[in-house]
DNA sequence: GATATTGCTTGATCTGGGTCAAATTCTGTT
DNA sequence: AACAGAATTTGACCCAGATCAAGCAATATC
């Protein structure tokens, strides 16, 4: 691994597995998301195109030598490694403490937002898109199993909290609700 | 939150908890670890000291124009945030995938590297360190239960994979035993 | 020296999500 | 159109870990 990228179009996923093969994804990379690390010659994860995919790569050394001459590229490096930072701590807390249905309606509304703001459509009620990963990919993502994650579909459809349109097209006709199902706190608490 | 800040010494825990109550720790932090975030005036997180801590702080204004003006400074914050998103992901893989007895045994062998690499000592097979966190903290590291922390503390001790001497006190007779039982993969498979 | 308080352990029971297995769509492809 | 293979759903059953509850040990308080 002698280059770092930067998605330009498709998904890839980034993904540890323990020896037997249980898999965790750790990482979703979608269009403008940084792949690689300044600094180290080898990363750790594997990263797998779920979709055709563009990226933009830059030679390890080159890009290196530049983030040393240019003071603004390690800060702007900065800002986006602690955005995934933050990221990747939400997701702890969805991993660690929120039910299969919780877990669901979260990784819904992050595609839901995400697919808003590529599309730069305002923050409807209402929203439609299309999942990017099949239900292996999304139990993997959730720290759950494909058949769990397919109920979970199903238990939301039912209850009118989505809409299916085939497997992967998604309307959520209330945002609100959905974002009730996830349980995200809202608010913010007493922070440092 | 107009600080940022270093530990010298003492422990704390980052955590982050949904409005029903449940918590999840997100970050530990130790001697020498950085906190807060350079280009954002409040972060998310609840910051809570477990021991007597002393931190050295710093303004955030004039830590942020010596940022800018010494390059070298975002540098080494990229690089210790690069750290802890590995840190965070690895994590994922445990709150995700791993049982409840791989979770206490990684926990277990994560305090006790940290402990060895403090007081430089080898890496022993044997290590004895004491844990700073009380049962429930574990659990919240863990995404689990206490009651169940608890079982699983006593049975790695029935099976000989440590021994307590007190609550806190822990002897690891074979630290390869404990990895192993930590279930991590050790080789690395085909990565990127 | 008695009494809370806090941290921890252990037991009994329950359940959410896992496992195993069998349909049922959905893609292609020939 | 017929077939093959992948993706998904659904059902039946099971178990790891949660929940509820009691008891113990070590400090702290009076």
């Amino acid at each position: 691994m002698d280059f770092v990228a930067s998605v330009v179009s498709g998904i890839a996923t980034l993904t540890q597995t323990l020896e037997d093969g249980r898999t965790q994804m750790v990482g979703l990379l979608l269009p403008s998301d940084f792949v690689g690390r300044p600094g180290r010659n080898r990363a750790a994860y594997n990263v797998t195109a779920t979709t055709d995919i563009l990226m933009c790569c830059f030679r390890r050394k080159p890009f290196e030598e530049m983030m040393e001459r240019t003071p603004h590229i390690a800060q702007r490096l900065l800002q986006m490694t602690l955005d995934e930072l933050d990221a990747a701590r939400e997701w702890m807390l969805l991993l660690g403490r929120k039910t299969a249905r919780e877990k669901i309606a979260s990784l819904l509304s992050i595609v839901a937002r995400r697919d808003a703001s590529i599309n730069m459509s305002p923050s409807a009620r209402q929203m439609v898109f299309d999942l990017p990963l099949t239900r292996e990919a999304m139990a993997d993502y959730l720290g759950l199993t494909l058949e769990t994650v397919s109920r979970q579909m199903s238990a939301l459809k039912r209850d009118g909290v989505i809409e299916l349109q085939g497997k992967r097209h998604v309307t959520v006709p209330d945002m609100d609700r959905l974002l009730l199902e996830a349980g995200d706190d809202s608010d913010g608490g007493f922070l440092i």
